[in-house]
DNA sequence: ATGAAAGCGCTAACAT
DNA sequence: ATGTTAGCGCTTTCAT
């Protein structure tokens, strides 16, 4: 039998090579049909959609992306930028946000700057080269380079997390510094006048740091910022950090009757440190934590902390990017979610 | 002046409109010298390369990755399908696939196949669109369905943390009933004869179950399966229900003498309630953990665990993916990495 | 070492 | 409601 007369190698195509033309040859219709029928069915009649989905149903087909991406200058991908995946902080987000986006028909990438600016070039093309929809930038953001490249890339950018005076694009986050200073006004309302800092040595914990202590001198509790006991511990902070950092606090004169914890973690390692040397909490050392994460009502005692909302920070994202990228408007660019004290044992 | 006849409305390119056809038309070369300049600089004389280079420098060039997929059929993305971000378990392997892979000049995708099914089917789909070079799944896996569309995609498959009779492909992972026997000769070498468990309601911690009852058994602790008490909790397990499982176990009678949770954060939360309870830990009953997460070291008392090497499995899965993808071929296709008993102060 | 032609699989822009 | 045409931006194949 004479074959029909082909180009030697017809090319590999992907394993799975059904493409749209197959799928419209065998519904009888053209290929742009097929297309709308998958993609806007309401502009099919009923009984061409009914072929093609059968088309579809007994070949198997699953679009190609790439190729739609390519033809429609959208990709529906959306990448998220964290400092790390390990971190429990951001978890909550970049599951919220994958979940949203999802809903939507987007899918996640994800990509870690680590605390070093040094890989984000790198990795800023990676992302760029990808032509997502949009940008999630969770945590910390970014040398003047990579800024200036994410605003001329004419990609939607959200940054969360903070609440920065000159965002890039869109942001959802609330202010560290007034996060501080709450800390400041519950510790002071409880009659504690010896209050401790323990933080991890990162940006936005620097800046709840600031905003307690300069509330701690508006309130009179310490007339000079240098009165206020601070122990910086590296990123990422941990339980073991946590235990270290109270010790170390303990040997200070006078000792501390309070410590602000930068994260969760942190001070569930104080509370295991006071634990282990008989330490009253609350008694004798107020704690309070960071984040509430899940474990901070089940601590014992169990832990208050500054709750933020990691789950509406997601979706808010999620929702950012997605309007912008149906091309309806967003009501606004900055987002403050805000935070609240959640009063439990610890302090 | 006369514009070039065009096509009216050249269509809306993406915004950085900067294509390889501009970067080679400013370099004076063809685009499939620029792209060679790009991608094999080796094959490119230098002083072309040089010049390549220098406009890709003046126009901000970043490559259409997406276009670069179709067009090569390899798109450099791989898929992670975890069943949550926000466990902490797979966090590690996450992080250094991540790494490992973007040191390959790959991208992660991330899916979260939630613990049911249902939206298995979607998630899939939504996977192969994008036509990834691999596709790790961790943990959890996966309705016959989906496996079969796995392996008709033609996709490379790494499964993980877990070792199947029947891997859809690739396996990277450790024997579960292993770790469960281990943890019972563990127990049994050190005069335990009441052991209780404590574990979340997911198919692999089941077993581990399997393997430390079997094993109790063999070794005469019990005569049936039955005399192991054993309590279940939801996934995903938490600080709260571990605190919860041990107060249950307490109620028993005879009460346990050692307990084996399903993670560590279940065991943390038993270490807790004990120490609420003032419930001597070991010395009244033993804890062992699951996981070794970076708390287990610090906790009070320090937390003997049983430890995998998560970071080693993104590793190794990343590695699988990328010798596949590059046409090299992987010596074996079942990795076990096995697992190690931690002793430390709770058991 | 470089280039011309063709096409990856899909969708936007016009038709009709 | 459906089809035709012309690309999206890149890389493959085959020449030179």
């Amino acid at each position: 039998m004479d074959a029909p007369v082909l180009p030697p190698t017809r090319r590999r195509r992907g394993a799975s090579g059904i493409t749209l033309g197959d799928v419209a040859r065998l519904a009888g219709v053209s290929p742009i049909t097929a297309s709308r029928a998958l993609n806007t069915p309401q502009q099919v009649a009923p009984e061409t959609l009914a072929r093609v989905r059968a088309a579809v149903e007994r070949t198997g087909y699953v679009p190609n992306r790439l190729a739609g991406g390519l033809a429609s200058a959208r990709s529906r991908l959306v990448a998220a930028v964290v400092p790390t995946i390990a971190g429990p902080v951001f978890m909550e987000t970049v599951e919220s946000l994958t979940a949203a986006l999802a809903d939507s028909g987007y899918q996640l990438m994800l990509g870690q700057s680590g605390y070093a600016d040094s890989r984000e070039d790198a990795l800023l093309e990676a992302i760029i080269g990808r032509r997502p929809d949009g940008i999630v930038l969770t945590g910390i953001m970014h040398s003047a380079t990579g800024r200036r490249r994410l605003m001329s890339s004419g990609i939607p950018v959200v940054e969360t997390w903070d609440l920065t005076p000159t965002p890039i694009d869109m942001l959802v986050g609330f202010s560290h510094a007034d996060a501080g200073a709450a800390v400041a006004d519950y510790l002071h309302a409880r009659g504690r006048r010896r209050p401790a800092v323990l933080s991890g040595d990162d940006e936005r914990a620097r800046r709840r740091l600031q905003g307690f202590t300069r509330r701690l001198q508006q309130l009179g509790t310490v007339a000079d910022a240098a009165d206020v006991a601070v122990r910086l511990v590296p990123a990422p902070t941990t339980l073991g950090s946590g235990r270290a950092g109270l010790a170390a606090l303990l040997d200070l004169d006078p000792a501390p009757d309070a410590v602000f914890c930068s994260s969760d973690l942190l001070a569930l390692g104080v509370l295991t440190e006071a634990a282990a040397r008989g330490v009253a909490v609350p008694e004798r050392i107020a704690v309070i934590g960071f984040g509430d994460l899940a474990f901070a009502g089940d601590s014992h005692p169990s832990l208050t902390t500054v709750r933020i909302d990691g789950t509406g920070i997601g979706r808010l994202a999620a929702r950012c990017i997605v309007e912008r990228a149906e091309g309806r408007s967003v009501e606004g660019r900055v987002f403050d979610v805000g935070f609240s004290v959640i009063e439990r044992a610890s302090a």
